[in-house]
DNA sequence: CCAATAAGGCATTGAATGATTACTTGCTCG
DNA sequence: CGAGCAAGTAATCATTCAATGCCTTATTGG
């Protein structure tokens, strides 16, 4: 038996589990099983703790939402930062890159779009991007700056989820390219 | 037994049902028996049709992307058509817009995105947004704005499929409504 | 030190699933 | 017309999976 633990902190531990294994997987294609393994607990000890597969997808889907939100909202936080300078734009594209270099978090995000034809899903979904959005319009930029700033975002999760930027494969490098103005890849 | 039929007609069918299925469930989430039954075929007839499971997600998947690729090339290859002109990139932009009206299109595509970590499926990913890429390229726009073109649309893709258009719900509508600027909804 | 509560595992199960094999039947062309 | 090929199915199988019920054992407060 795994030596014990509070239930909250092995919470956590099946979380990363989970996160890591839906990240491959998505909803559909991963078993309690195998997150119950990553987590070195028993596969029903992790159905226990969520009651239910789809909602211990909820709990890592909104997660996911989150760090981006909490990401975004430190960075703006930040009395040095300036919303309006070139400079800080860039800070906050350079955040999210930061952010993506998680592919866990990047393909949990891809799966938990994909999936928000499930009702319960889309609504986590519609919620979490509904908060970075606001959360981005806290930087005061007009809404079209905002959906501008999203939709590069969303154009660099597909890209990196279809991993576009492995070797430079094909003529995607252009386009590639051209999506990372100045941050280091 | 379901009428005779040429097997390369039959064979569309099987794609249209399983496009349907696909779009529900995504690849992992859908059973060839499901798609079975939509296409009112026997379960082994559909595994025989296309070998393999994944192998029909793929055909599904390039089909789709092919889709996109085949209405922009045929809007640019329209002698009237402007490139450079207001009028012509709202063109294109509204092209699309009406293809995501097809909502297992749209589905499809995100499942497709997603699923991507199956290298198989990533190969065809990467293909198919090459393809897109390039094509988009035949307008003689730079390649900053045929980024920002893509960028938008991967941001409608999102925004479509965790249904954030309906109902216009909670404070994405304000995302929703600068996302559509000319196009009615 | 001991009792009660919380942490966690074991055994099981019924349903679903992808694939294979072998069989049947309709159509077409010589 | 009839033989052979193509279209399609029925039956079946080995796995996999999510979930449930019941049991065991740490830990901790009194």
């Amino acid at each position: 038996m795994a030596s014990r633990m509070a239930a909250a902190e092995r919470r956590e531990l099946m979380l990363d589990a989970a996160t890591k294994m839906f990240a491959l997987g998505g909803y559909a294609g991963t078993s309690t099983d195998a997150v119950a393994r990553e987590a070195e607990v028993s596969q029903p000890y992790v159905v226990r703790m969520f009651g239910t597969k789809l909602e211990l997808f909820i709990a890592v889907f909104e997660r996911a939402c989150r760090s981006i939100e909490d990401a975004f909202a430190q960075v703006i936080a930040d009395s040095e930062f300036d919303a309006m300078s070139e400079a800080g734009q860039d800070q906050l594209g350079e955040t999210y890159v930061e952010l993506l270099r998680d592919s866990d978090l990047l393909h949990v995000l891809m799966h938990g779009f994909a999936a928000a034809t499930v009702p319960e899903i889309g609504q986590v979904a519609r919620a979490g991007m509904e908060r970075i959005f606001e959360t981005l319009r806290g930087t005061g930029w007009d809404d079209e700056q905002v959906r501008d700033f999203i939709a590069q975002g969303m154009l660099l999760n597909v890209l990196l989820s279809m991993n576009a930027f492995e070797e430079h494969s094909g003529g995607l490098a252009d386009l590639v390219s051209v999506c990372l103005p100045e941050s280091v890849v």
